[in-house]
DNA sequence: CCTGGATAGCTTAACGTTAAGCTATCTGGA
DNA sequence: TCCAGATAGCTTAACGTTAAGCTATCCAGG
């Protein structure tokens, strides 16, 4: 019976390391998307609104499309989701004077509030997380990161 | 003006770390998700259907309750998913015998041939976005990942 | 001016997702 | 035997999400 073909069997391997990686590398960034969430929901808040909130809170007043570009949702899903920050008084709507199409999203003084309140907890949420972690193990995590996402 | 105190000084520099570490992490992890993602809808499956029906393939019948907790779900959502499979003759449920609460469920004929087909795809799906890195990188990766994961 | 293509936001349909609560079944102890 | 607690699956309500298509507005070429 032939030995395999080498590159075949490269192949396998390659093939088992790479869904091994895979599946470590989901794990890892679910858990921690789940644990971010966890703490986003004690604020009543969804990762999207928060996503909005903390858009407006350091790039200012936008309109839904370049917020949607920003947390890369569809434009459907803004209205929703802006929608909902609105009927909770987090932001307001408004028409851009300029372009009558454009709703420009501000944040209200609640929203501002809450924003002030709440980045600082999810920021030390991720460092807290990330602490498992020694400084040079993240920076090459992040330059692994940044390869595999550029692809 | 006094300097700031070493341990604040640090605490901010650690912080500004994570977040940049996180940033890159989420944004690879989502990069591949949607990729894979793209991989399977060109199938008509979405990654919670891939995932019974590659649990189904690879470990045989099993009951509602063992497959969400294989796949991360809720048992509301896995009466969904089994459902649309079901629909499409992909999958069919069955009583149990022992006990009258359980959904034993099977992969169909048509379900096996589908995910036999398939599940190849996603592979090298998988392994093409992730050859980018080296198998050496690759390892590495993993280990930060579980290391990260774990905790 | 005005008309057609482009753009922003909204709506709808469909599915995913969870949490909470319901029904049916099982199981162990009185 | 019988009942109370546990368990599996289903249902509902609410939100997230997308794709597709709609309306209103803008803008540029004729």
């Amino acid at each position: 019976m032939p030995k395999p073909k080498p590159s075949r069997y490269r192949s396998d391997r390659a093939e088992r390391q790479a869904l091994s990686t895979y599946l470590k590398l989901t794990r890892a960034s679910d858990r921690l998307w789940d644990r971010l969430a966890l703490g986003l929901q004690r604020e009543d808040l969804t990762p999207s609104q928060f996503g909005v909130l903390e858009a407006l809170y350091h790039l200012g007043p936008m309109c839904q499309r370049d917020l949607g570009e920003r947390i890369l949702r569809s434009s459907g899903n803004m209205t929703m989701v802006v929608g909902n920050l609105e009927r909770r008084g987090l932001v307001r709507r408004e028409r851009a004077a300029g372009d009558g199409r454009l709703r420009q999203v501000h944040l209200t003084g609640t929203g501002e509030r809450l924003i002030r309140r709440v980045f600082p907890l999810h920021a030390a949420a991720i460092t807290g997380a990330l602490a498992v972690l020694t400084s040079e193990e993240q920076r090459a995590l992040a330059t692994l990161c940044r390869k595999l996402g550029a692809a």
